[in-house]
DNA sequence: AGAAATATCACCCAAAAGGGTAATTGCATA
DNA sequence: TATGCAATTACCCTTTTGGGTGATATTTCT
C-alpha cells in the first residue's frame, strides 16, 4: 500500500517538482495538487491523504489556518509545513495548530521524501534549523533554576498550589494550617524569588518547567 | 575529521555493542566508555566529545542530572538520552536539562548512528514514540482556543499585560485610561473565560500558547 | 549542645483585587 | 434608524493580598 500524499503549494514549479519526485518513489503517490488554499480547504477532507505538504504562505490563505481547521476532522492525516523563511513564532504556531513536521524550502528532495515517510510513521520530521529552535524552546527553561532551588519543600508546595489559582485560604485549608502561616510562607517565597506578587512568582515558576 | 562520541551506559553488553558499531563507522569514533555516572561526571568535561550517548537510568546517578550539570560548561557537546521506557515527564525534563535528542533503547543500530550524525549537525534526533509525545505537547495547546477568541482586542491586550505581572494601576497608566476602566475590562475577561481571579485567567492564556 | 533554618501562629495595617450598578460615547451591523 | 457591542469613566462595597513585627516549637546541621 502506497503512502497517499497531497501537495498545497502555490509555486507551480515547486509543486510540480514535488509531485514528480513523490510519484517516482515506489512506496508513495501524489493523489492531489492544490495551488491555493481555497480549493485545498474544500477538497482535502474527502481525499483523506496520509500526508499533506502544506506551504505556510499562500496568496489566499495561511497554511497554518488551513491546518488548524483541517486537523479538526482529518485526524489520520499528517501535515508537514513548508516555508521559505524560518520564522520563530510561526514554528510553534504551526505545531500547535496540528502540524506534524516543519521543513524549510530548499531541503534536498531526499530529505523531503524521508520526512514524508517519517510523518507517515508518526514522527516529527524537521529541518535542522527548526529542530534547533524547538530544542532551544525547551533549553530556555534552564535559566535561573537556582532561584527556585532556594525554596524549602513546603514553600515549593505552596507556590505550586498558588499557581493553580488557589486562594490563601484554600491553601491553608488544604494543608490544615492557618492562613497566617500561608501568608508567612508566601512572604518568604517572594523574598527568595525577589518578586512582589503572585503573578511574578508564578512566572518564575513557569520559566523553570 | 571524525565525530568523537562518548558512551555513558551501565549495561556492559549494550555499552560494548554501541562502541563496536560506532568504531565501525568511517566518520565517527568512540573516545570513551563510562559504566557509571560518577566517573562520567569527573572525566567527560576534559574529553570534550562531540556527542554523548547518555543512559537515563544509572545505578549511581540520574543521566538527566548529569546532563544538567555537564551542559553548563560543555556547550559544544550534544547529549542524546537513551532510555528503556518512555516516561512522559522524563522526556521534557531531559530536553530542558539540555539534551539534544532522546532515543528509546531497542532502536536499530543504524537509527542510532543516524541520530549521532543528526545531533552532531545540530538537529534533534528522536525516536518516533518520543517525537509523537513532543508533538502532542504542542498539540495540547489547541484545546479551548475558542475561549480566548471571545475577547476583544483591548481585553486581550489587558490580559497580556496582566500576565506580565502588572498591577491594575500600572496597566491603566500604560494605556492612559483610569483604573476603573481596567477593572471593567478585567471583569469582562473573567466572565468570558469563566474564571474568578488573575491566576486562573493567566493559566487559560498560557494553555493557549 | 548550641546555632541556624523551618514551620507554625498571631495581630495590625494599607494596598490591591474583585463584584455590582450606572452612564456616556462611538461604531458597526441588522 | 435602531439595536447591540466595545470602550470608557465613576462610585459603592467586601475580600484578598502583601508587608511588618514578634513569638514558639521542631528540625537540621555543625
Amino acid at each position: 500500500m502506497k503512502v497517499n500524499v497531497a501537495i498545497v503549494e502555490d509555486d507551480k514549479n515547486y509543486n510540480q517538482a514535488l509531485k514528480k519526485i513523490i510519484d517516482f518513489q515506489e512506496d508513495m503517490i501524489c493523489v492531489a495538487q492544490f495551488f491555493n488554499g481555497t480549493s485545498a480547504l474544500k477538497e482535502l477532507e474527502s481525499l483523506d491523504p496520509d500526508v499533506v505538504l502544506m506551504d505556510i504562505q499562500l496568496q489566499d490563505a495561511s497554511g497554518i489556518d488551513l491546518v488548524f481547521k483541517l486537523t479538526e476532522t482529518m485526524t489520520q492525516t499528517n501535515f508537514i509545513m513548508c516555508t521559505s523563511f524560518e520564522d520563530d513564532d510561526k514554528i510553534f504556531t504551526a505545531l500547535r495548530a496540528g502540524a506534524s513536521g516543519y521543513l524549510v524550502k530548499g531541503e534536498p528532495m531526499e530529505k523531503i521524501i524521508q520526512s514524508i515517510q517519517e510523518a507517515y510513521k508518526g514522527g516529527a520530521p524537521m529541518s535542522f534549523a527548526i529542530a534547533k529552535r524547538v530544542l532551544h524552546h525547551f533549553h530556555e527553561s534552564k535559566v535561573q533554576v537556582q532561584d527556585l532551588a532556594a525554596l524549602t519543600p513546603t514553600e515549593k508546595e505552596v507556590l505550586e498550589l498558588l499557581s493553580e489559582g488557589l486562594l490563601y485560604k484554600e491553601i491553608a485549608d488544604k494543608k490544615c494550617v492557618t492562613i497566617d502561616t500561608i501568608k508567612k510562607h508566601i512572604g518568604n517565597i517572594y523574598r527568595k524569588l525577589q518578586v512582589n506578587n503572585k503573578i511574578e512568582a508564578i512566572n518564575k515558576l513557569n520559566q523553570n518547567r
